[in-house]
DNA sequence: ACCCAGTGGGGTAATTTGGGTA
DNA sequence: GATGTCCAAATTACCCCACTGG
């Protein structure tokens, strides 16, 4: 027990998400505006992202919202 | 920058597949709905195929299954 | 302070999707 | 049954330059 709360978990950045999706860090850019991926904002405005979510979403387990069905 | 390894499998494009099967990008799609070929999805919607399978398809070393016979 | 690969923001091509059809 | 083609809409890729991260 004794789980302390400052424990964080690994980011990861535009260009490896990226690269694990086949697509250009831009389209990773346009996921994190559009709000399928959430960001994580450096204090200079860079985006890093959850590698749990990141791994959720290419296995297809997380329902992604879209405007228009 | 960034020096982690993200140990995840090289996809390939459809352009791609198809280039390398010497068919349409069409002829992909249809092959991925009928589970010949299984298919990640980008968050978009586009498709993106393991280079592994899509290797061991053109050296005929999967069966690939089929309703008659 | 310098270096420089990576990123953000913007615009514009190229590709992909899905349906219907040949 | 399996492929190729046409179409419109959506998504993605590539180009620029300025700024951030290590």
């Amino acid at each position: 027990m004794a789980s302390r709360t400052h424990e964080s978990e690994p980011l990861l950045t535009p260009a490896e998400v990226a690269s694990m999706f086949r697509v250009d860090p831009k389209t990773v850019t346009r996921w994190a505006k559009a709000g399928k991926l959430s960001a994580i904002r450096t204090l200079g405005g860079h985006r890093r992202y959850r590698e749990s979510e990141v791994r959720a979403l290419l296995q297809g387990q997380i329902p992604q919202q879209r405007q228009g069905e």
